[in-house]
DNA sequence: CGAACCCTTGACAGAAATCAACTAAGGTGG
DNA sequence: CCACCTTAGTTGATTTCTGTCAAGGGTTCG
Protein backbone atom coordinates (compact mmCIF):
# COMPACT_ATOMS: atom_id res chain seq x y z
CA UNK A 1 0.00 0.00 0.00
CA UNK A 2 1.38 3.19 -1.24
CA UNK A 3 1.36 6.17 1.19
CA UNK A 4 0.20 8.75 -1.71
CA UNK A 5 -3.28 7.44 -2.14
CA UNK A 6 -3.73 7.56 1.77
CA UNK A 7 -4.93 11.12 2.18
CA UNK A 8 -7.34 10.61 -0.93
CA UNK A 9 -9.33 7.44 0.54
CA UNK A 10 -8.75 8.86 4.09
CA UNK A 11 -11.22 11.99 3.19
CA UNK A 12 -13.92 9.61 1.71
CA UNK A 13 -17.44 10.11 3.64
CA UNK A 14 -16.78 6.56 4.41
CA UNK A 15 -13.40 6.67 6.25
CA UNK A 16 -13.42 10.33 7.38
CA UNK A 17 -14.77 10.66 10.64
CA UNK A 18 -13.07 6.91 12.43
CA UNK A 19 -9.84 6.90 14.68
CA UNK A 20 -6.96 7.01 13.05
CA UNK A 21 -5.61 4.50 14.67
CA UNK A 22 -8.67 2.56 13.00
CA UNK A 23 -8.14 3.56 9.71
CA UNK A 24 -4.13 2.70 9.57
CA UNK A 25 -4.99 -0.78 10.74
CA UNK A 26 -7.52 -1.26 7.77
CA UNK A 27 -5.33 0.05 5.08
CA UNK A 28 -2.13 -2.58 6.41
CA UNK A 29 -3.95 -5.32 4.87
CA UNK A 30 -5.26 -3.31 1.99
CA UNK A 31 -3.73 -3.84 -1.57
CA UNK A 32 -2.86 -0.85 -3.89
CA UNK A 33 -2.97 -2.04 -8.14
CA UNK A 34 -3.15 -0.36 -11.48
CA UNK A 35 -5.00 -1.98 -14.29
CA UNK A 36 -5.56 -1.60 -17.72
CA UNK A 37 -8.79 -0.13 -19.24
CA UNK A 38 -10.90 -3.29 -20.04
CA UNK A 39 -9.93 -5.48 -17.33
CA UNK A 40 -12.71 -7.66 -15.30
CA UNK A 41 -12.11 -6.57 -11.78
CA UNK A 42 -15.13 -8.49 -10.23
CA UNK A 43 -17.16 -11.12 -11.44
CA UNK A 44 -20.95 -11.49 -10.12
CA UNK A 45 -21.48 -14.61 -8.26
CA UNK A 46 -18.26 -14.82 -6.89
CA UNK A 47 -17.23 -14.17 -3.17
CA UNK A 48 -16.79 -11.11 -2.05
CA UNK A 49 -13.36 -10.77 -0.78
CA UNK A 50 -12.57 -7.32 -1.28
CA UNK A 51 -13.98 -4.12 -0.44
CA UNK A 52 -12.93 -2.07 -4.04
CA UNK A 53 -12.05 1.83 -4.18
CA UNK A 54 -11.15 3.03 -7.36
CA UNK A 55 -8.33 6.12 -6.76
CA UNK A 56 -8.13 7.26 -10.31
CA UNK A 57 -9.86 5.62 -13.56
CA UNK A 58 -13.24 4.67 -14.05
CA UNK A 59 -15.12 1.56 -13.14
CA UNK A 60 -17.78 0.20 -14.81
CA UNK A 61 -20.63 -2.01 -12.68
CA UNK A 62 -22.62 -4.07 -14.49
CA UNK A 63 -25.02 -6.98 -14.31
CA UNK A 64 -25.81 -10.24 -16.71
CA UNK A 65 -28.15 -12.84 -17.17
CA UNK A 66 -27.93 -15.59 -19.75
CA UNK A 67 -26.62 -13.27 -23.16
CA UNK A 68 -27.81 -10.38 -22.02
CA UNK A 69 -26.19 -7.51 -20.00
CA UNK A 70 -27.12 -4.33 -18.40
CA UNK A 71 -25.01 -1.16 -17.04
CA UNK A 72 -26.09 -0.37 -13.37
CA UNK A 73 -23.25 2.71 -12.63
CA UNK A 74 -20.08 3.92 -12.97
CA UNK A 75 -17.45 4.68 -9.98
CA UNK A 76 -15.08 7.53 -10.49
CA UNK A 77 -12.78 8.58 -8.14
CA UNK A 78 -12.91 8.66 -5.21
CA UNK A 79 -15.41 5.97 -4.64
CA UNK A 80 -16.16 2.22 -3.41
CA UNK A 81 -17.99 -0.35 -4.63
CA UNK A 82 -19.23 -3.33 -3.48
CA UNK A 83 -19.68 -2.42 0.19
CA UNK A 84 -22.63 -4.34 0.95
CA UNK A 85 -21.57 -7.67 -0.66
CA UNK A 86 -18.37 -7.41 1.80
CA UNK A 87 -20.46 -6.90 4.80
CA UNK A 88 -23.01 -9.76 4.27
CA UNK A 89 -20.14 -12.03 3.08
CA UNK A 90 -22.41 -12.85 0.30
CA UNK A 91 -21.60 -13.28 -3.68
CA UNK A 92 -21.44 -10.30 -5.60
CA UNK A 93 -24.67 -9.36 -7.17
CA UNK A 94 -22.59 -7.07 -9.67
CA UNK A 95 -20.02 -7.55 -12.04
CA UNK A 96 -16.78 -4.94 -12.36
CA UNK A 97 -14.46 -3.83 -15.06
CA UNK A 98 -12.60 -0.83 -15.89
CA UNK A 99 -13.44 1.78 -18.52
CA UNK A 100 -9.84 3.58 -18.12
CA UNK A 101 -6.50 2.72 -16.99
CA UNK A 102 -7.08 2.79 -13.38
CA UNK A 103 -5.52 3.14 -9.73
CA UNK A 104 -7.44 0.47 -7.60
CA UNK A 105 -7.35 -0.13 -3.76
CA UNK A 106 -8.60 -3.25 -2.22
CA UNK A 107 -9.47 -3.71 1.41
CA UNK A 108 -10.35 -7.65 2.99
CA UNK A 109 -13.84 -7.77 3.30
CA UNK A 110 -13.20 -9.59 7.24
CA UNK A 111 -10.94 -6.42 8.19
CA UNK A 112 -14.02 -4.61 7.19
CA UNK A 113 -16.16 -6.17 9.27
CA UNK A 114 -13.97 -6.46 12.32
CA UNK A 115 -13.41 -2.66 12.11
CA UNK A 116 -16.63 -1.21 12.46
CA UNK A 117 -17.31 -3.59 15.53
CA UNK A 118 -15.14 -1.69 16.84
CA UNK A 119 -15.26 1.93 15.82
CA UNK A 120 -18.62 3.53 16.12
CA UNK A 121 -17.86 6.35 13.82
CA UNK A 122 -16.68 3.84 11.14
CA UNK A 123 -19.99 2.06 12.17
CA UNK A 124 -22.30 4.95 11.29
CA UNK A 125 -20.58 5.90 8.44
CA UNK A 126 -21.43 2.47 6.77
CA UNK A 127 -25.04 3.09 7.88
CA UNK A 128 -25.17 6.14 5.82
CA UNK A 129 -23.28 5.40 2.84
CA UNK A 130 -25.46 2.16 2.86
CA UNK A 131 -28.94 4.27 3.24
CA UNK A 132 -27.90 6.66 0.83
CA UNK A 133 -26.85 3.76 -2.06
CA UNK A 134 -30.06 2.07 -1.51
CA UNK A 135 -31.99 5.32 -1.58
CA UNK A 136 -30.17 5.27 -5.12
CA UNK A 137 -31.51 1.90 -6.02
CA UNK A 138 -34.65 2.81 -5.32
CA UNK A 139 -34.57 5.91 -7.70
CA UNK A 140 -33.23 3.99 -10.13
CA UNK A 141 -36.32 1.66 -10.22
CA UNK A 142 -38.32 4.01 -9.92
CA UNK A 143 -37.34 5.39 -12.87
CA UNK A 144 -37.35 2.53 -14.68
CA UNK A 145 -41.17 1.33 -13.73
CA UNK A 146 -42.71 5.35 -13.92
CA UNK A 147 -40.96 6.52 -16.67
CA UNK A 148 -40.97 5.91 -20.50
CA UNK A 149 -38.07 5.06 -22.73
CA UNK A 150 -38.11 8.56 -23.62
CA UNK A 151 -38.56 10.47 -20.26
CA UNK A 152 -35.83 8.63 -18.81
CA UNK A 153 -33.39 10.22 -21.30
CA UNK A 154 -35.12 13.68 -20.84
CA UNK A 155 -34.54 13.09 -17.23
CA UNK A 156 -31.44 12.01 -17.46
CA UNK A 157 -30.02 14.72 -19.44
CA UNK A 158 -31.59 17.23 -17.39
CA UNK A 159 -30.02 15.49 -14.33
CA UNK A 160 -26.36 15.88 -16.55
CA UNK A 161 -27.30 19.58 -16.49
CA UNK A 162 -27.92 20.36 -12.90
CA UNK A 163 -24.41 18.69 -12.34
CA UNK A 164 -22.92 20.94 -14.22
CA UNK A 165 -24.49 23.92 -12.15
CA UNK A 166 -27.19 23.97 -14.72
CA UNK A 167 -25.23 24.92 -17.63
CA UNK A 168 -27.26 24.88 -21.11
CA UNK A 169 -24.24 23.10 -22.94
CA UNK A 170 -21.93 20.20 -21.55
CA UNK A 171 -20.34 17.19 -22.69
CA UNK A 172 -21.38 13.28 -21.65
CA UNK A 173 -18.80 11.83 -19.76
CA UNK A 174 -19.73 8.23 -20.96
CA UNK A 175 -20.33 6.14 -24.10
CA UNK A 176 -23.92 6.50 -24.99
CA UNK A 177 -24.53 2.84 -25.61
CA UNK A 178 -23.42 3.03 -21.60
CA UNK A 179 -25.88 5.14 -21.16
CA UNK A 180 -28.67 3.58 -23.28
CA UNK A 181 -28.13 0.58 -20.42
CA UNK A 182 -27.93 2.36 -17.54
CA UNK A 183 -31.61 4.02 -18.57
CA UNK A 184 -32.55 0.44 -19.78
CA UNK A 185 -32.83 0.28 -23.58
CA UNK A 186 -30.96 -0.30 -26.73
CA UNK A 187 -28.55 2.17 -28.17
CA UNK A 188 -30.18 2.00 -31.11
CA UNK A 189 -33.41 3.66 -28.82
CA UNK A 190 -31.17 5.96 -27.23
CA UNK A 191 -30.32 7.46 -30.51
CA UNK A 192 -33.99 7.64 -31.59
CA UNK A 193 -35.26 9.34 -28.18
CA UNK A 194 -32.40 11.69 -28.55
CA UNK A 195 -33.34 12.44 -32.07
CA UNK A 196 -36.94 13.02 -30.96
CA UNK A 197 -36.31 14.97 -27.98
CA UNK A 198 -35.17 17.65 -30.31
CA UNK A 199 -38.97 19.04 -30.15
CA UNK A 200 -38.59 19.06 -26.46
CA UNK A 201 -36.05 21.19 -25.65
CA UNK A 202 -32.81 19.68 -26.57
CA UNK A 203 -30.21 19.01 -28.82
CA UNK A 204 -27.59 16.08 -28.81
CA UNK A 205 -24.61 16.32 -31.62
CA UNK A 206 -21.78 13.98 -30.57
CA UNK A 207 -21.27 13.87 -27.45
CA UNK A 208 -22.28 17.38 -26.73
CA UNK A 209 -25.78 18.15 -25.71
CA UNK A 210 -27.62 21.23 -25.48
CA UNK A 211 -30.14 22.75 -23.87
CA UNK A 212 -32.64 24.72 -25.99
CA UNK A 213 -35.44 24.88 -24.44
CA UNK A 214 -35.35 24.20 -20.52
CA UNK A 215 -39.07 24.99 -19.68
CA UNK A 216 -40.00 22.78 -22.10
CA UNK A 217 -37.64 19.98 -21.31
CA UNK A 218 -38.22 20.07 -17.70
CA UNK A 219 -42.30 19.70 -18.25
CA UNK A 220 -41.99 16.96 -20.82
CA UNK A 221 -39.32 14.99 -17.79
CA UNK A 222 -41.44 16.12 -14.38
CA UNK A 223 -37.88 15.80 -12.87
CA UNK A 224 -38.45 15.14 -9.24
CA UNK A 225 -36.25 15.25 -6.27
CA UNK A 226 -37.59 11.28 -5.44
CA UNK A 227 -36.20 10.30 -8.47
CA UNK A 228 -34.04 12.10 -9.84
CA UNK A 229 -32.12 13.46 -6.43
CA UNK A 230 -30.83 16.23 -5.44
CA UNK A 231 -27.48 14.04 -5.22
CA UNK A 232 -25.95 11.29 -5.11
CA UNK A 233 -26.39 9.93 -2.03
CA UNK A 234 -24.65 6.51 -2.35
CA UNK A 235 -22.14 5.53 -4.53
CA UNK A 236 -22.35 1.79 -4.63
CA UNK A 237 -22.36 1.41 -8.29
CA UNK A 238 -25.77 2.99 -9.54
CA UNK A 239 -25.31 6.19 -10.90
CA UNK A 240 -23.46 7.46 -13.97
CA UNK A 241 -20.32 10.14 -13.21
CA UNK A 242 -21.33 13.74 -13.87
CA UNK A 243 -20.74 15.88 -17.04
CA UNK A 244 -18.56 18.41 -17.78
CA UNK A 245 -20.30 22.18 -18.47
CA UNK A 246 -19.19 24.13 -21.46
CA UNK A 247 -19.10 27.54 -20.51
CA UNK A 248 -20.54 29.92 -23.30
CA UNK A 249 -17.71 32.57 -24.02
CA UNK B 1 -47.30 1.45 23.81
CA UNK B 2 -48.23 -1.66 25.05
CA UNK B 3 -46.02 -4.12 26.53
CA UNK B 4 -47.59 -7.30 24.65
CA UNK B 5 -45.46 -6.14 21.14
CA UNK B 6 -42.46 -5.76 22.91
CA UNK B 7 -41.40 -9.64 22.16
CA UNK B 8 -41.84 -9.92 18.78
CA UNK B 9 -40.27 -6.84 18.18
CA UNK B 10 -37.63 -7.31 20.35
CA UNK B 11 -37.07 -10.80 17.77
CA UNK B 12 -36.59 -8.88 14.51
CA UNK B 13 -33.24 -8.77 13.41
CA UNK B 14 -32.98 -5.08 13.97
CA UNK B 15 -33.29 -5.42 17.48
CA UNK B 16 -32.43 -8.63 19.02
CA UNK B 17 -28.79 -7.96 19.15
CA UNK B 18 -28.89 -4.80 21.76
CA UNK B 19 -28.97 -4.00 24.98
CA UNK B 20 -31.71 -4.15 26.44
CA UNK B 21 -31.37 -1.13 28.00
CA UNK B 22 -31.11 1.04 25.18
CA UNK B 23 -33.99 -1.23 23.51
CA UNK B 24 -35.93 0.49 26.16
CA UNK B 25 -35.27 3.63 26.08
CA UNK B 26 -35.95 3.45 22.02
CA UNK B 27 -39.54 2.36 22.85
CA UNK B 28 -40.23 4.33 25.77
CA UNK B 29 -40.69 7.01 22.53
CA UNK B 30 -42.76 4.74 20.50
CA UNK B 31 -46.16 4.70 19.59
CA UNK B 32 -48.86 1.89 18.96
CA UNK B 33 -51.76 2.19 16.46
CA UNK B 34 -54.35 0.10 14.38
CA UNK B 35 -55.39 1.82 11.04
CA UNK B 36 -58.10 0.21 9.03
CA UNK B 37 -57.58 -1.37 5.37
CA UNK B 38 -56.71 0.95 2.54
CA UNK B 39 -55.21 3.69 5.36
CA UNK B 40 -52.39 5.56 3.93
CA UNK B 41 -49.67 5.52 6.62
CA UNK B 42 -47.12 7.87 4.53
CA UNK B 43 -46.91 9.96 1.74
CA UNK B 44 -43.75 10.05 -0.48
CA UNK B 45 -42.22 12.71 -0.39
CA UNK B 46 -42.81 13.48 3.77
CA UNK B 47 -40.08 13.92 6.14
CA UNK B 48 -38.97 10.77 7.61
CA UNK B 49 -40.26 11.80 11.08
CA UNK B 50 -40.40 8.15 12.51
CA UNK B 51 -39.25 4.30 11.59
CA UNK B 52 -42.35 1.97 10.85
CA UNK B 53 -42.61 -1.76 12.37
CA UNK B 54 -45.47 -3.89 11.08
CA UNK B 55 -46.88 -5.83 13.89
CA UNK B 56 -49.88 -6.93 12.33
CA UNK B 57 -51.64 -6.93 9.16
CA UNK B 58 -49.76 -5.58 6.05
CA UNK B 59 -48.53 -2.66 4.38
CA UNK B 60 -48.25 -1.92 0.88
CA UNK B 61 -45.13 0.25 -0.01
CA UNK B 62 -46.11 2.09 -3.65
CA UNK B 63 -44.24 5.10 -5.53
CA UNK B 64 -45.99 7.74 -7.89
CA UNK B 65 -45.05 9.55 -10.56
CA UNK B 66 -47.64 12.36 -11.87
CA UNK B 67 -50.60 10.08 -12.48
CA UNK B 68 -48.60 6.73 -12.90
CA UNK B 69 -47.94 4.29 -9.58
CA UNK B 70 -45.94 1.51 -9.01
CA UNK B 71 -45.87 -0.89 -6.09
CA UNK B 72 -42.71 -1.58 -4.68
CA UNK B 73 -43.05 -4.07 -2.39
CA UNK B 74 -45.31 -5.25 0.93
CA UNK B 75 -44.06 -5.22 4.46
CA UNK B 76 -45.51 -8.16 6.69
CA UNK B 77 -45.68 -8.94 10.34
CA UNK B 78 -42.71 -8.31 11.65
CA UNK B 79 -41.05 -6.36 9.63
CA UNK B 80 -39.94 -2.45 9.30
CA UNK B 81 -40.13 0.55 6.57
CA UNK B 82 -38.12 3.66 5.45
CA UNK B 83 -35.44 2.73 7.50
CA UNK B 84 -33.04 4.60 5.19
CA UNK B 85 -34.48 7.85 4.85
CA UNK B 86 -34.94 7.82 8.63
CA UNK B 87 -31.06 7.38 9.13
CA UNK B 88 -30.48 9.90 6.44
CA UNK B 89 -32.96 12.41 7.85
CA UNK B 90 -34.07 12.36 4.18
CA UNK B 91 -37.61 12.60 2.43
CA UNK B 92 -39.17 9.31 2.08
CA UNK B 93 -39.31 8.17 -1.26
CA UNK B 94 -42.27 5.90 -1.25
CA UNK B 95 -45.48 5.84 0.35
CA UNK B 96 -46.92 3.37 2.38
CA UNK B 97 -50.87 2.19 2.97
CA UNK B 98 -52.52 -0.90 4.96
CA UNK B 99 -53.95 -3.87 2.77
CA UNK B 100 -55.44 -5.20 5.63
CA UNK B 101 -56.58 -3.90 9.67
CA UNK B 102 -52.76 -3.35 11.00
CA UNK B 103 -51.57 -2.64 14.24
CA UNK B 104 -48.26 -0.35 13.58
CA UNK B 105 -45.65 1.00 15.98
CA UNK B 106 -43.66 4.10 14.93
CA UNK B 107 -40.74 5.07 16.46
CA UNK B 108 -39.35 8.76 16.68
CA UNK B 109 -36.69 8.88 13.81
CA UNK B 110 -34.34 10.95 15.82
CA UNK B 111 -34.35 8.40 18.62
CA UNK B 112 -32.69 5.75 15.98
CA UNK B 113 -29.99 7.83 14.96
CA UNK B 114 -29.10 8.90 18.54
CA UNK B 115 -29.33 4.75 19.74
CA UNK B 116 -27.11 3.65 17.29
CA UNK B 117 -24.02 6.23 17.90
CA UNK B 118 -24.14 4.72 21.45
CA UNK B 119 -25.25 0.78 20.39
CA UNK B 120 -22.38 -0.82 18.38
CA UNK B 121 -24.42 -4.40 18.26
CA UNK B 122 -27.57 -1.95 17.23
CA UNK B 123 -25.58 -0.12 14.30
CA UNK B 124 -24.33 -3.47 13.08
CA UNK B 125 -27.71 -4.78 13.27
CA UNK B 126 -28.67 -1.32 11.02
CA UNK B 127 -25.95 -2.14 8.89
CA UNK B 128 -27.13 -5.46 7.80
CA UNK B 129 -30.66 -4.52 7.44
CA UNK B 130 -29.95 -1.61 4.82
CA UNK B 131 -26.91 -4.35 2.91
CA UNK B 132 -29.62 -6.74 2.55
CA UNK B 133 -32.12 -4.36 1.61
CA UNK B 134 -30.01 -2.61 -0.90
CA UNK B 135 -29.23 -6.32 -2.53
CA UNK B 136 -32.62 -7.10 -2.35
CA UNK B 137 -33.49 -3.38 -4.74
CA UNK B 138 -30.50 -4.43 -6.73
CA UNK B 139 -31.87 -7.58 -7.52
CA UNK B 140 -35.26 -6.03 -8.57
CA UNK B 141 -33.83 -4.19 -10.79
CA UNK B 142 -31.78 -6.28 -12.51
CA UNK B 143 -35.20 -8.45 -13.03
CA UNK B 144 -36.32 -5.25 -14.57
CA UNK B 145 -33.85 -4.83 -16.95
CA UNK B 146 -32.54 -8.13 -17.88
CA UNK B 147 -35.92 -9.71 -17.80
CA UNK B 148 -38.85 -9.41 -20.39
CA UNK B 149 -42.34 -9.31 -18.58
CA UNK B 150 -43.13 -13.53 -19.16
CA UNK B 151 -39.76 -14.59 -17.87
CA UNK B 152 -40.29 -11.86 -14.77
CA UNK B 153 -43.18 -13.81 -14.24
CA UNK B 154 -41.96 -17.09 -14.85
CA UNK B 155 -39.24 -15.87 -12.00
CA UNK B 156 -41.69 -15.24 -9.21
CA UNK B 157 -43.64 -18.08 -9.62
CA UNK B 158 -41.30 -20.37 -8.99
CA UNK B 159 -39.79 -18.09 -6.36
CA UNK B 160 -43.13 -18.32 -4.70
CA UNK B 161 -43.24 -21.99 -4.67
CA UNK B 162 -39.66 -21.93 -3.12
CA UNK B 163 -40.73 -20.32 -0.63
CA UNK B 164 -43.69 -22.53 -0.23
CA UNK B 165 -41.06 -25.20 0.91
CA UNK B 166 -40.94 -25.95 -3.41
CA UNK B 167 -44.53 -27.29 -3.24
CA UNK B 168 -46.07 -27.23 -6.56
CA UNK B 169 -49.34 -25.66 -5.73
CA UNK B 170 -49.37 -22.57 -3.23
CA UNK B 171 -51.78 -19.70 -3.36
CA UNK B 172 -51.03 -16.47 -4.07
CA UNK B 173 -50.62 -13.84 -1.26
CA UNK B 174 -51.66 -10.83 -2.83
CA UNK B 175 -54.09 -9.47 -5.35
CA UNK B 176 -52.90 -9.63 -9.19
CA UNK B 177 -53.02 -6.29 -10.07
CA UNK B 178 -50.59 -5.62 -6.84
CA UNK B 179 -48.69 -8.42 -8.62
CA UNK B 180 -48.70 -7.23 -11.92
CA UNK B 181 -47.50 -3.58 -10.62
CA UNK B 182 -44.35 -5.33 -8.52
CA UNK B 183 -43.35 -6.92 -11.71
CA UNK B 184 -43.47 -3.65 -13.60
CA UNK B 185 -45.96 -4.55 -16.22
CA UNK B 186 -49.89 -3.48 -16.23
CA UNK B 187 -52.56 -6.31 -14.88
CA UNK B 188 -53.49 -7.36 -18.63
CA UNK B 189 -50.27 -8.06 -19.44
CA UNK B 190 -49.66 -10.07 -16.55
CA UNK B 191 -53.08 -11.56 -17.03
CA UNK B 192 -52.27 -12.38 -20.62
CA UNK B 193 -49.00 -13.74 -19.43
CA UNK B 194 -49.59 -16.13 -16.90
CA UNK B 195 -52.54 -17.49 -19.52
CA UNK B 196 -49.10 -17.96 -21.90
CA UNK B 197 -47.06 -19.35 -19.46
CA UNK B 198 -49.39 -22.59 -19.29
CA UNK B 199 -47.36 -23.92 -22.11
CA UNK B 200 -44.08 -23.36 -20.39
CA UNK B 201 -44.89 -25.80 -17.10
CA UNK B 202 -47.49 -23.39 -14.95
CA UNK B 203 -51.06 -22.94 -15.11
CA UNK B 204 -52.82 -20.32 -12.88
CA UNK B 205 -56.53 -20.61 -11.81
CA UNK B 206 -57.93 -17.81 -10.02
CA UNK B 207 -55.25 -17.24 -6.94
CA UNK B 208 -53.83 -21.00 -6.97
CA UNK B 209 -50.85 -21.73 -8.69
CA UNK B 210 -49.94 -25.16 -9.92
CA UNK B 211 -46.56 -26.02 -11.07
CA UNK B 212 -46.97 -28.80 -13.91
CA UNK B 213 -43.62 -29.36 -15.20
CA UNK B 214 -41.09 -27.50 -13.16
CA UNK B 215 -37.72 -28.48 -15.36
CA UNK B 216 -39.72 -26.88 -17.80
CA UNK B 217 -40.42 -23.55 -16.11
CA UNK B 218 -37.46 -23.37 -15.00
CA UNK B 219 -35.44 -23.42 -18.23
CA UNK B 220 -37.97 -20.59 -18.54
CA UNK B 221 -36.88 -18.65 -16.25
CA UNK B 222 -33.61 -20.00 -15.71
CA UNK B 223 -33.71 -18.19 -11.56
CA UNK B 224 -30.66 -17.50 -10.32
CA UNK B 225 -29.76 -16.73 -6.80
CA UNK B 226 -27.92 -13.25 -8.46
CA UNK B 227 -31.83 -12.46 -9.45
CA UNK B 228 -33.89 -14.37 -7.16
CA UNK B 229 -32.60 -14.91 -4.05
CA UNK B 230 -32.11 -17.36 -1.80
CA UNK B 231 -34.14 -15.33 0.36
CA UNK B 232 -35.05 -11.96 0.98
CA UNK B 233 -32.12 -10.04 2.97
CA UNK B 234 -33.92 -6.95 3.82
CA UNK B 235 -37.02 -6.25 4.82
CA UNK B 236 -37.40 -2.30 3.66
CA UNK B 237 -40.29 -2.79 1.54
CA UNK B 238 -38.59 -4.27 -1.97
CA UNK B 239 -40.29 -8.18 -2.06
CA UNK B 240 -43.89 -9.48 -2.25
CA UNK B 241 -44.67 -12.08 0.87
CA UNK B 242 -44.10 -15.69 0.56
CA UNK B 243 -47.48 -17.60 -0.53
CA UNK B 244 -49.01 -20.63 1.23
CA UNK B 245 -48.51 -24.01 0.10
CA UNK B 246 -51.02 -26.41 -0.82
CA UNK B 247 -50.11 -29.31 0.37
CA UNK B 248 -51.84 -32.81 -1.65
CA UNK B 249 -53.45 -34.94 0.05
C1' DC C 1 -80.16 -6.13 -4.76
C1' DG C 2 -77.07 -2.87 -6.52
C1' DA C 3 -72.53 -0.91 -6.63
C1' DA C 4 -67.90 -1.30 -6.66
C1' DC C 5 -63.99 -3.63 -7.86
C1' DC C 6 -61.01 -7.28 -9.62
C1' DC C 7 -59.96 -10.14 -13.26
C1' DT C 8 -60.17 -11.48 -17.94
C1' DT C 9 -60.48 -11.06 -22.92
C1' DG C 10 -60.40 -8.78 -27.37
C1' DA C 11 -59.10 -5.13 -30.53
C1' DC C 12 -56.06 -1.68 -31.41
C1' DA C 13 -52.20 1.71 -31.19
C1' DG C 14 -47.90 2.80 -29.68
C1' DA C 15 -43.39 1.56 -27.91
C1' DA C 16 -39.36 -0.96 -27.98
C1' DA C 17 -36.30 -4.75 -29.61
C1' DT C 18 -34.23 -6.79 -33.50
C1' DC C 19 -31.97 -7.13 -37.88
C1' DA C 20 -29.41 -5.02 -41.33
C1' DA C 21 -26.89 -1.53 -43.61
C1' DC C 22 -24.14 2.42 -43.60
C1' DT C 23 -21.13 6.29 -41.75
C1' DA C 24 -17.58 8.12 -39.11
C1' DA C 25 -13.81 8.06 -36.06
C1' DG C 26 -9.77 5.97 -33.94
C1' DG C 27 -6.09 2.69 -33.80
C1' DT C 28 -2.92 -0.66 -35.98
C1' DG C 29 0.39 -2.19 -38.87
C1' DG C 30 2.49 -2.17 -43.25
C1' DC D 1 1.63 8.21 -44.47
C1' DC D 2 -1.79 5.40 -45.99
C1' DA D 3 -4.67 1.28 -46.10
C1' DC D 4 -7.08 -1.44 -43.21
C1' DC D 5 -9.68 -2.90 -39.39
C1' DT D 6 -12.51 -2.32 -35.51
C1' DT D 7 -16.03 -0.19 -33.10
C1' DA D 8 -19.56 3.43 -31.84
C1' DG D 9 -23.19 5.63 -33.54
C1' DT D 10 -26.98 6.33 -36.69
C1' DT D 11 -30.87 5.20 -39.63
C1' DG D 12 -34.42 2.37 -41.79
C1' DA D 13 -37.48 -1.70 -42.10
C1' DT D 14 -39.69 -5.07 -39.61
C1' DT D 15 -41.42 -7.80 -35.85
C1' DT D 16 -42.50 -8.35 -31.21
C1' DC D 17 -43.94 -6.69 -27.05
C1' DT D 18 -46.55 -3.78 -24.14
C1' DG D 19 -49.97 -0.31 -22.89
C1' DT D 20 -54.52 1.50 -23.69
C1' DC D 21 -59.34 1.31 -24.36
C1' DA D 22 -63.54 -1.11 -24.06
C1' DA D 23 -66.61 -4.68 -22.61
C1' DG D 24 -68.23 -8.59 -19.86
C1' DG D 25 -68.17 -12.01 -15.94
C1' DG D 26 -67.53 -12.82 -11.26
C1' DT D 27 -67.14 -11.57 -6.39
C1' DT D 28 -67.64 -8.88 -2.26
C1' DC D 29 -69.78 -5.80 0.59
C1' DG D 30 -72.96 -2.49 2.04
Amino acid sequence: MRIDELPSIRHLPLFCNMATENFEALMRGAYSQSFPAGMQLVEQGAPADFLFIVVEGAVEMYAGWGKRESTMGVIRPVGCFILAACIKDAPYLMSARTLQPSKIVMLPAPDLRAVFRRDTEFAVSVINELAGAFRTVIRHAKGLKLRDARQRIAAYLLEQSRYADNANSFVLQVEKRLIASYLGMTPENLSRGLRQLETEGVRVKGMEVTVTDRDRLTEFAAPNVLLDGPDPEGSDGICLPPPTAIHPV
